[in-house]
RNA sequence: GGCUCCGUGGUCAAGCGGUCAAGACAUCGCCCUUUCACGGCGGUAACACGGGUUCAAUUCCCGUCGGAGUCACCA
């Protein structure tokens, strides 16, 4: 039985990172029938933001990643809240124990004597602890602790020979143990670091499979040793390849587009972004892009994730945008366009036609304001653009149009789309002109702009008789200042 | 800087010893069209470099170069 987990930390909203390592921690559990857990890594109080726990419940339901056991969804391994599991002694417990073993040994070093063991190479400060307390006697270690000094727990690596471990993506990684550092396994406030805290519960919760940013992967030899001090067996370990920004380096909070919640602010489509961030270092078999999560968790293979990093690619993020509002259908799509289309259109027009005008012209959501613009007001245009070749249209042929088509759409009847267009490409019939060259004036007038979401009658429609009488008059105006 | 990982078009990404090196986004052109868009068709564009191994390397090995990650009482 697979047995995945999704362990954030409440610091904030989720970033596309982070949502890509939830999401494929999901699928490689789902796909194989197997179970998703959520738990929280909250043993960093000083980071802990408020109302980050919400955010990430919200962003888990919103994307669709529902967990088959967390918080609020006991499994019979709970809690799964860090910190609550930390007031139970949990961790402290542990770390005894590898004490007792001599895999682990209490340290009183103080912040001014690590100070002194870092050193800055290309400006970078790195640091590696030296053993210091590890020689400590135990008659020294108990009058220290005696003494009520502060203390911290870390783990004893071996510092010769070398550890493999082995990963689904990257294979066999060896690295020589004098690489290893002594790494804190409880902190002096008494919360374990995540190092410790992750191996202990990935053991007593069952995780079958650990998936998990690559930026893991240097520190995941410590994490085998201290299975191996446990004597625990060791899990699959699916490292997922980095996500960068534009510039090659590693998505981070201050990336602008980073976080799933920023990427709904801008208007984009939560199965969009699942299914742009699915494909972001792994590919299906087929040539097929577009997948809904359950169609995701019936081909996702695990072994076809990619090992080198990929950059996130908004063009393409936006083009599968719209591949979305364009398949979707008119309720749904109607639901998440009304707050744009209310926000760009006066309240007597019909948004709904002018929605679904715009359905197949916009990518993002806010792309629509830009569209309707000029139903609200003819923009400032210049007379030039009666000018167009394409559809034979001279500042003559415009004025012509204009003069002769106004006084026929005065009297007619109907005003919907279908009687206008049959009634001017009569007109133009009649007066052997392109329907093109009729058209090409109408629209400018009516709209100010090169490229409107319909043709001239659609435009018409929407403005109505008098709307549109009142542009063509000022459009003709405009023409006849000009010559 | 040490260690580790990565290296196919601008981007995502197939490929897993023999291919004219897929496909998608972007870009360019054509068609369709009451403009633009949508849609359709087509074009430009890639195996970082140097050594091996092999009858044959994008594919395997080594090196070089380049990029990234990591080296916290953060996760």
């Amino acid at each position: 039985m697979v047995k995945t987990r999704f362990a954030p930390s409440p610091t904030g909203r989720m970033h596309v990172g982070n949502l890509r390592t939830a999401l494929y921690s999901y699928l490689i559990a789902k796909h194989a029938g197997g179970s998703f857990m959520l738990r929280i890594e909250d043993t960093d109080q000083e980071r802990f933001v408020d109302g980050a726990l919400e955010l990430i419940n919200r962003t888990l339901a919103d994307t669709g990643l529902t967990y088959d056991e967390g918080p609020d969804k006991d499994g019979g391994v709970g809690p799964y809240v860090q910190s609550e599991r930390c007031r139970q002694g949990i961790y402290m417990k542990y770390a005894k124990q590898l004490i007792d073993q001599g895999d682990a040994y209490y340290c009183f070093c103080t912040k001014e004597r690590l100070e002194g063991l870092k050193r800055t190479v290309a400006g970078k400060e790195i640091s590696a602890y030296d053993k210091h307390c590890l020689h400590l006697s135990k008659e020294e270690i108990q009058a220290n602790l005696d003494a009520g000094k502060p203390y911290v727990i870390r783990f004893n690596m071996p510092t010769e020979g070398t550890t493999t471990f082995h990963d689904e993506i990257y294979g066999n990684i060896t690295v020589n143990n004098e690489e290893l550092d002594d790494l804190i396994l409880i902190k002096s406030d008494g919360y374990p670091t995540y190092n410790f805290a992750n191996v202990v519960d990935d053991h007593l919760m069952g995780i079958t499979h650990v998936v998990r940013g690559n930026e893991y992967l240097s520190s995941t030899p410590k994490y085998n040793r201290i299975y191996e001090a446990f004597g625990w067996e060791i899990p699959t370990y699916v490292h997922c390849p980095l996500i960068t920004n534009e510039e090659g380096q590693k998505l981070s909070k201050r990336s602008g587009h980073s976080s799933f919640e920023d990427l709904i602010d801008q208007g984009y489509v939560r199965e969009a972004v699942v299914n742009f961030v699915a494909l972001l270092g792994w590919s299906p078999a087929g040539d097929r892009e577009i997948y809904s999560l359950p169609e995701l968790v019936e081909v996702f293979d695990y072994h076809h994730i990619n090992k080198s990093p990929a950059v996130f690619d908004m063009t393409k993020l936006k083009w599968m945008n719209g591949e979305y509002i364009k398949a979707m259908d008119s309720e749904e799509y109607f639901k998440l366009a009304e707050p744009y289309l209310k926000k760009a259109l006066p309240e007597h027009m019909d948004i709904r036609k002018i929605g679904e005008m715009v359905k197949t012209r916009i990518q993002i959501f806010p792309d629509i304001a830009e569209q309707v613009d000029f139903f609200s007001g003819v923009p400032a245009y210049d007379v030039s653009m009666y000018v167009h070749k394409k559809s034979k249209s001279t500042l003559e042929t415009s004025r012509k149009v204009l003069t002769e088509t106004i006084p026929l759409l005065e009297t007619a009847e109907d005003f919907g789309n279908d009687a206008l267009f049959g009634l001017l490409s009569a007109y133009a019939k009649q007066n052997e002109m392109k329907v093109n060259t009729v058209m090409w004036p109408l629209r400018t007038a009516v709209s100010g702009k090169q490229a409107t979401p319909a043709g001239a009658t659609g435009i018409m429609e929407v403005l109505g008789k008098d709307e549109t009488i009142r542009r063509l008059r000022a459009g003709l105006d405009k023409i006849e200042h000009a010559v």
